[in-house]
DNA sequence: GGTCATCGTGAACAGTGTTTAATTATTGAC
DNA sequence: GTCAATAATTAAACACTGTTCACGATGACC
């Protein structure tokens, strides 16, 4: 057995190089400019050895999609729970535009690309999308409850608040932004998210269902 | 000179005859799936020909943008200018919101897509997306001006506006909504656009500078 | 040593955007 | 009407893309 154990072994070793190659070739190069011709030579690899270990390309994309939100939820996972709701859902936002801008290539994977979707739709797979999610969620629940939003429409209040970090970040990455020189994004991805929050947070609403 | 006018009017009939049958296919069958060679075939001609009329692929991308935005112009122009600010600043997130779910293909193109943003910044072809954006400005210091926003940072602010819808459009668009079923993305963002105004319209802010 | 499965290769297929020489069609002048 | 000039269109190619598959090599097990 000891011989099959070292294969299992050296396939997943396999398929991390795999991953972190293409990962490294993304950061550099851009997601769009990475072919599997390009990755198999990074590797020293002919292309078709890429499909024994990666069914697709839709496949290997979906794995670093995959180990993006586990970056992403470790990341979330750094906000004090003990911590007043509000200034939760503040660290939330702030932590999500922080992963965007540090990692736009896995940004686009995980929330603009439409390559890995027959993937997640095929086998459902949105496990890892939902528990940051569910993350979310939770934080705007609490705040609700402490007054700081109206209560109700628990789903729409945390979509909205999504939608929000969500667009400016992605404006920003998809190089929307008019009004700003350039490479300045950051900067009023800022100030939009500060507005935002600092409005939440110089009101209280203490409103019934 | 009545031949050579002749010619140039067939020309830009040709170049709206390919910008209409693009426009057809976008919408029939998505962006990404409509190749030049495809496109050539609908209007019954060869590739090749394509490239006297438009010089790139992007170019004629470009080109739907631009109607594009004159679309969503147009749609902000019904919005009634004598109206309160809250209203219109309602009315401005909805008519984006119904722009985008009722041109998907075009949508992608304006804000999505990459592939036009080269000629953009070549040429600096800011124009149509800013006049539509200074449209949302003007209508944000409106709203500042009449107490229902904090005063100052009129660009975070308007930003911020446009995160919101945008993110809230370009997540469903993109397949982003774990929660919801099937197609029933559109009734999510509305909850979340109409729970954020809510939240604005039941608030006024009389914050100086 | 012989058998067998796995792994990697190289070549191919169908598709993409794009260019260019050659061909066709159309125009304007005589 | 004929002929030269000009414009429009084509066919073929180039360099890519993702992907598949028969073949050969390599190592493992008996």
């Amino acid at each position: 057995m000891t011989s099959a154990e070292r294969r299992q072994r050296e396939r997943t070793e396999m398929q991390a190089l795999i991953r972190e190659t293409a990962m490294r070739l993304f950061t550099s190069e851009g997601v769009e400019n990475v072919s599997m011709r390009r990755l198999a030579e990074a590797i020293e690899y002919t292309p078709g050895a890429l499909y024994s270990y990666y069914k697709d390309k839709a496949e290997l994309l979906y794995a670093l999609h995959v180990e993006g939100f586990a970056k992403l939820h470790a990341l979330q996972l750094t906000i004090d729970p003990k911590s007043p709701p509000l200034a939760r859902l503040r660290r939330c936002g702030e932590t999500y535009l922080q992963f965007a801008f540090e990692n736009p290539q896995l940004y686009e994977l995980m929330f603009i690309s439409r390559s890995i979707m027959p993937i997640i739709e095929e086998q459902c797979a949105w496990d890892q999308g939902l528990r940051t999610y569910d993350f979310l969620r939770t934080i705007v629940r609490d705040c609700m409850a402490a007054g700081h939003l109206p209560n109700g429409e628990l789903e729409g209040a945390t979509y909205a608040m999504w939608s929000l970090v969500h667009g400016a970040a992605s404006l920003v990455l998809r190089g929307r932004c008019p009004v700003i020189p350039e490479g300045q994004g950051h900067a009023l991805v800022r100030q939009a998210y500060e507005f935002f929050m600092r409005f939440l947070e110089s009101k209280t609403t203490v409103g019934p269902s």
